[in-house]
DNA sequence: TACAATAGTTAGAGTACTCTAACAAATAAA
DNA sequence: TTTATTTGTTAGAGTACTCTAACTATTGTA
């Protein structure tokens, strides 16, 4: 049985090793940062997640999930996008309030209790952020997605996921209509600053900064 | 803030406490007992409680709770009874089942959640147990209830909540068909062994224990 | 009222997780 | 290729919660 504390642990590291590519390893520091806690720290840590056979580790190594840890973090994340899910459309919650809760609610011990939950949202595939929430068996129907950044002028598509997950960034969403499956053409990519000049849905075209379309997913 | 270590120690108290008439206090090896610690542990856990001003206490006397105290700790219970009327009504859990789980969820910090959560539920007056639901206020309808083994022969009652909710009682009130609500006559009490014969609902009668009976809310 | 039984406390220690400070390895730059 | 910078490790210590063992106070009984 695995600590609240291990558990954030190794979520941290499924996190940051699929978001950089090839063999999804990562480094102390970064990991560290992430977690919110001082490199010693998590050096202790990870050896002890070693030790559990959860993660590959050698001394100044980069680190990286075992098979099994990398179900247990899938675990995690399936009951974290889950909850997520519940809270917004059951409990009427909005997008950048339900990270948060679900941080405390993915720790709770119960198989049966996620799967009667997973079944009571009718097997969602996505969380609120467009996230692919992951089945009991570890798969996740994979997201199709580009950052809105690599779009051309002329390009239309829809918003699947957000990358940034910030309170500031999605209640930005919000007051901008950007949800789930809003529609963007993009007009025109400003050279200076990388900005682009977009229209959502039917608004009037307005301007984004280069963050703004780091920053969210889309598909063509 | 209370760590969920805290949470529980006063909430131990409270159910403690309630059981107990007058002052509703406590002592140490009761509360170490039922908290599932040794006497030490509970004897340095309230000290530290009683500098947070949560329980009043002196070397050697009893325990109780203070006003601030008793509020944390029905917030507690408030939040137990809500989330079990949840995995009951909602998600399809059993009688017997939802006491753990429960246990595990009441920790969660949200005030939102608390709210959206009895909101969705229609506002609840009693869990699946028949335990009143506090309020966010604090406020508990009172349950008008006594034992089933204070009945004498020919009353008739009402079951409104469980004294005893361990896995094993409630497994075998299922057996027999007893649940909230259910009409119980009591037929005859035998001298020998203070056991009953009652009929449940309309089926056969049957003998029952006298722990069976004192185990057992009605209402007349 | 004295003493045995019960109830509660203190001291010392262990585990889990965290930190700071000092050091060592790896990497990048001159 | 030597040095500076970045990155990661070790040692020592602190907090929260738990234990055992030894002790003290309170209560009940003879």
């Amino acid at each position: 049985m695995l600590s609240i504390t291990e558990e954030n642990y190794i979520k941290a590291l499924l996190k940051i090793g699929s978001q950089s590519e090839e063999k999804a390893a990562a480094g102390i520091n970064e990991l560290s940062a992430h977690l919110g806690v001082k490199p010693a720290t998590a050096t202790d840590m990870f050896k002890k997640l070693k030790e559990k056979k959860l993660v590959d580790y050698k001394k100044y190594g980069k680190i990286s999930l075992t098979e099994e840890g990398r179900n247990k973090a899938l675990s995690i994340v399936r009951k974290h996008r889950l909850w997520e899910t519940f809270l917004f459309q059951k409990l009427g919650f909005t997008w950048d309030e339900v990270h948060e809760v679900a941080e405390q609610l993915e720790h709770i011990k119960s198989p049966k209790l996620v799967s009667k939950l997973e079944e009571y949202l009718d097997f969602p595939e996505f969380d609120p952020h467009g996230d692919p929430i992951p089945k009991a068996n570890g798969e996740m129907v994979p997201l199709d997605k580009m950052v809105l950044s690599d779009l051309k002028p002329g390009d239309t598509c829809i918003v699947v996921a957000v990358k940034d997950t910030s309170i500031l960034f999605l209640k930005y969403l919000e007051k901008l209509g950007v949800n789930i499956g809003t529609q963007i053409k993009v007009i025109e990519k400003v050279p200076f600053d990388s900005s682009l000049l977009l229209t959502i849905e039917d608004q009037e075209p307005r301007n984004v900064s280069i963050k703004f379309s780091e920053s969210l997913f889309v598909r063509k």
